[in-house]
DNA sequence: CAGCGCCTTGAAATATTATTCATTTTATGG
DNA sequence: CCATAAAATGAATAATATTTCAAGGCGCTG
């Protein structure tokens, strides 16, 4: 039950501005999945969200901040993160899909990194080519880029 | 007082786990800034922090949180706010510089942005000039442009 | 299936945060 | 410089969030 709790909030405060969490536990049972305030507290603390003031002068629920500190690294990483949606491997090469037109914004950004194991990356519109020297390397290098999704 | 508090509490929460407003009260007041819980609370809803839980399974005040819906266009968003240091204007020409190497990815983002009233650009390593076809559309895109960095 | 450990949860208690109301301070126009 | 409006603030309180504690559920293992 908790995950698909879990889930169910995540796309209610997507769609409605929640306020307080009494009100985010009715929408959540109305949702089909009864849940006291104390449980949304919890789930609140797993899932990270934050309650963050709005335009209007309120309060509202929202999605986690991914933004830690502003250095190089974790830019890139954010960039890399907002272009790319996928990420798969055939042997020593690994193909990453993106949003169409951002496969050479998202290749930048990954150049930038300076991963010494990438022998020469191809981006098209919305597919990046990663060559790397071996299996090996490509299976730790889809890792390290799957943990910048993250 | 109150800007110079607020800046207090911005740089508080970058170098320490503050996790109640007392807390940060108590240490605003002794950089010098006398605020009771009250106001602390007031200041937090102005800068748009937020209580995130942490990895120690407590909780700690925060920078706001940027990324809003997963949609395309704030994907885009977060890839130039990410990459973009700073914007300037000459007649009709906005320069725009970046993290080094980032110009590209940026422009990237701005192009899929399909935004009309450029005439083209040019990406550098950490400089796109960008060119509009008058004076007034120039200022105009500057403001936009400047809000997608907020 | 009994016993055990672990996870999840609700109710109530506690802690924390937001707001109200009164007051002071600061800015503004004469 | 005074009058007045607007903004900022603290103390107290109301509202909201977190935690504690006890209970229930679920999977394992013997």
């Amino acid at each position: 039950m908790k995950f698909q709790r879990q889930a169910a909030i995540l796309r209610i405060i997507s769609e409605n501005e929640i306020k307080t969490q009494e009100e985010l536990s009715a929408l959540v049972c109305k949702a089909g999945f009864p849940a006291t305030q104390a449980t949304i507290s919890r789930d609140i603390k797993e899932l990270k969200l934050v309650k963050v003031s709005t335009v209007d002068n309120g309060y509202k629920y929202a999605a986690p901040n991914k933004h830690g500190s502003a250095t190089y690294m974790s830019r890139l990483k954010n960039i890399f993160k907002e272009c790319v949606i996928r990420i798969d491997r055939a042997q020593n090469l690994v193909v990453v899909k993106t949003l169409t037109g951002m496969a050479n914004a998202a290749a930048a950004a990954m150049d930038a990194m300076e991963i010494e194991t990438i022998v020469g990356t191809i981006a098209g519109d919305d597919t990046i080519l990663i060559i790397l020297h071996t299996n090996d390397e490509a299976e730790k290098f889809c890792i390290t880029a799957g943990d910048l999704l993250k």
